[in-house]
DNA sequence: ATCTGCGTTAACCAAATGGTTAAAACCAGG
DNA sequence: CCTGGTTTTAACCATTTGGTTAACGCAGAT
């Protein structure tokens, strides 16, 4: 289902560049002829490619999201322990947003603005990639909690917790920064520390007592 | 320092018009047009009470950012236990998020573009409100951890994790509602689950073994 | 009655913006 | 070196957008 289509070079650059702008200042605010000009070509090829800046949109949301889905799936890999799940995707969710930073934004810029673009890609993608890592994730919980390695919790729930802490932190980088010195001066290690605290605080609100 | 600065009627309708259209499309995306037609006034009004697209964005930010930073703080008490401190900065937390959505849309929209606007915001009212809920939630907790009603974790990082939980949520509401079809059924009842969770994971997470 | 100052509006303007067009440059196959 | 298709560009167009101007209404003061 989820075809892997080969873009052109000059494509792909629009792309990177229509990313940027729209993971900046959303749908709206983004300016055809910026995109054109990061991209390194006439605003006409824009349009060439792609007729409309809505088409575009959607074509850019499209091909990065997919991309963004792949690097979260390669990450999860089988663990026996739910501790070892847990760790590997925190891990895996919070390298696959490091690297990917503004899809994520482009991401936050389409929920805060309806999320119907995201909607329909969301539909496609779960329908083709049978087991995503937050389905998986789901399942091994429930798992654990049927074994006794894990108490009972709502897994849903568990599971928005735990994203939410891996994601939010990103979104608000700016204030993060600003409200904590040491995430201004060496952002990588308070990376790492923020992987270890919330590893920490799940695990250990989930062992059963 | 923070001047509770008394608005006539036509400029509050102009607030609630222009926070809507900048948290929804963001600042560039925004257009004024709309502003004043939802504001239900001339165009020309706009520039006639706040001068610039900029400058309208800096007032209305600094005045529902205020505003918002104030309901968040009423909603802190005093509390003898840490466990009711977080229980009341989590249910407090999450009232006032639900009833100032687009603050938060806007909020987040800042960050997405820089946040330089906030920061300024933020570093005004950090020093007006000698106990802001975040710095009183910090301290509380390092009370907690030296009275050893809590284990010893970072209190900063702790923060961070409980306001992750509870904003991101609303954030990618499209999002989450579209994977979990209780909380498009009954918003409502599913935000009571998801306090209880965070409370209930957070409290356990942090419970001396 | 007239003046004065504020709130408000319709009409207007220059610049920016999404989109189009026709022609140029490129590049394989004949 | 043609030739037919694709890629790329400069110039252009209609509309939208942020912002301005001049005038109108209308309260209270003179």
């Amino acid at each position: 289902m989820t075809e892997l289509i080969q873009y052109s070079e000059t494509e792909e650059r629009i792309f990177e560049a229509a990313l940027q702008a729209f993971a900046r200042k959303g749908k709206d605010g983004a300016r055809m002829q910026e995109i054109a000009d990061v991209a390194g070509i006439n605003k006409a090829l824009l349009h060439y490619y792609f007729r409309s800046k809505d088409k575009l949109y959607e074509a850019v949301f499209a091909f990065v999201f997919r991309r963004f889905m792949l690097t979260i799936g390669e990450s999860i890999r089988d663990a026996a322990t739910f501790e070892q799940t847990l760790h590997a995707f925190i891990d895996g969710y919070i390298d696959s947003i490091k690297n990917n930073l503004d899809v994520v934004r482009l991401m936050v810029n389409e929920n805060l603005s309806g999320g119907h673009v995201m909607g329909g890609q969301l539909k496609e993608t779960l329908f083709s990639m049978e087991l995503a890592p937050p389905r998986l994730f789901i399942e091994k919980l429930t798992a654990a909690i049927a074994s006794g390695e894990v108490r009972p919790v709502d897994p849903r729930q568990t599971l928005l917790s735990v994203i939410s802490c891996c994601i939010f932190f990103f979104i608000a980088l700016p204030t993060v920064c600003m409200m904590n010195p040491e995430a201004q001066e060496d952002l990588d290690a308070f990376i790492e520390q923020r992987k270890a605290h919330i590893f920490d605080l799940v695990y250990s609100g989930l062992k059963p007592r």
